[in-house]
DNA sequence: GGTATATCGATACTCCATTATCGATATACC
DNA sequence: GGTATATCGATAATGGAGTATCGATATACC
């Protein structure tokens, strides 16, 4: 426990998080790192590595409680702590994050939205406000944001990013498919669904044209 | 070129594409590999060895033609052949894929949508139609659909996939946040949020308690 | 209580991606 | 046309993630 974490390692651990919610209350007290590993297609080597750097409830014979296990993972994961954040871009996009349920599951919290537009501003579905752009710089430093969520148009990403950057906050999701550039002290997460399609309609291509590498293509 | 890639190689290439795309068509006719490098965040051997898979028009002294390495990257990832998809699940999130423009550029055409809950059936503000999910099995396999995107909740997600499969996809494309199984041929790509999202608020709870490691999560 | 065994955890090994080094070469400039 | 130089491309070295092996140990069963 509390070795150096990996980020493919960090990445995999709410996989395991959520494969143990799924477990029936009722059933077995503790699963092995066998059963864990087949259920999610990881080796049991590579889970036990990876659970040795949360926790140490791991008991041989028996495999790790499932209850001290979950646990561990989520306050290393520090879904117990919430993340205040702001989304900048009230598109589709933005709106199915803003309306997903389950963020406040990973700490995660959305205070408010916004976008330049004036007519989208308001009350969102999800019960979210929707605020005009001017006022973001003033919510973030009043409410000490630190997580920026970016769901505007590759043309402003940057302009947008560069606000935010500017009302102290010091972590920026990128959903815009484009790169940002952002000072070396801000931490930067780019979602690129295009790098995900490459990978995937390419072994698709591949396993057509029977070349090889039909399967499995996703982590590991 | 023409060697094997990796997957990592084939996340990055699309990147590369985005930047070229930015470049004002009037400008310098070449990019080095350096300037490409700088203006992504990678480092220019990698980026070398990156576009060597694919591109042989790097010329010493000037760097790619900006063109001709454009056309390459393109063709290697084969967005100019189209891949018909469907994707099952109208939610918020179903939708704002399907209204995504930016697909079409990645040679992906979303054909339609379905959804087992009735009211969402119709026609969507995208254009698209989104269909009960009883038909879904006889559209993929009049059509010879080979790709379905998943973008119901957790809990529906392993009896889609089978139906998907069962209707002779080949590949799929997995938003919901549960793993999924499928048979040894068929192709899975999971895109978690909450992965990412560990990432991200993992690095920003680091960089607050002054431990290490304050930028660059993202790739590499 | 003793013993067999399933499973964990540590160490060692392998493999692949990234990074560094170096020679080759096409362009630009004189 | 000759020469200097920026840049590419190939080969070698490094580093880190994943995998295998093996001993340690807590549990279950007799």
């Amino acid at each position: 426990m509390a070795k150096e974490i990996s980020v493919q390692t960090l990445q995999r651990l709410p996989l395991y998080l959520q494969y143990l919610k799924t477990l029936p209350p009722k059933g077995e007290k503790s699963i092995s790192a066998r059963a864990l590993g087949e259920a999610l297609g990881f080796g049991e080597i590579q889970v036990r590595k990876d659970l040795a750097c949360v926790s140490d409830s791991g008991r041989p014979k028996t495999g790790y409680p499932a209850v001290e296990l979950t646990r561990d993972i989520e306050n290393f994961l520090g879904y117990d702590n919430v993340n205040d954040a702001v989304l900048v871009g009230a598109g589709r996009l933005g709106k199915a994050l803003l309306s997903y349920e389950g963020f406040r599951a990973y700490g995660l919290n959305i205070v408010a939205a916004f976008d330049s537009s004036p007519e989208k501003c308001g009350g969102d579905e999800s019960g979210k406000k929707i605020l005009p752009f001017s006022k973001l710089q003033n919510l973030c430093q009043r409410m000490k944001i630190e997580l920026g969520i970016i769901t505007v148009p590759a043309s402003e990403a940057q302009a947008v990013c560069d606000v935010l950057v500017g009302s102290g906050v010091k972590a920026i999701w990128n959903f815009a498919p484009t790169h940002l550039h952002v000072p070396e002290e801000v931490i930067l997460k780019n979602e690129n669904i295009a790098a995900s399609l490459a990978v995937l309609s390419k072994s698709l291509a591949k396993s057509e044209s029977q070349f090889l590498n039909p399967a499995a293509v996703n982590e590991r």
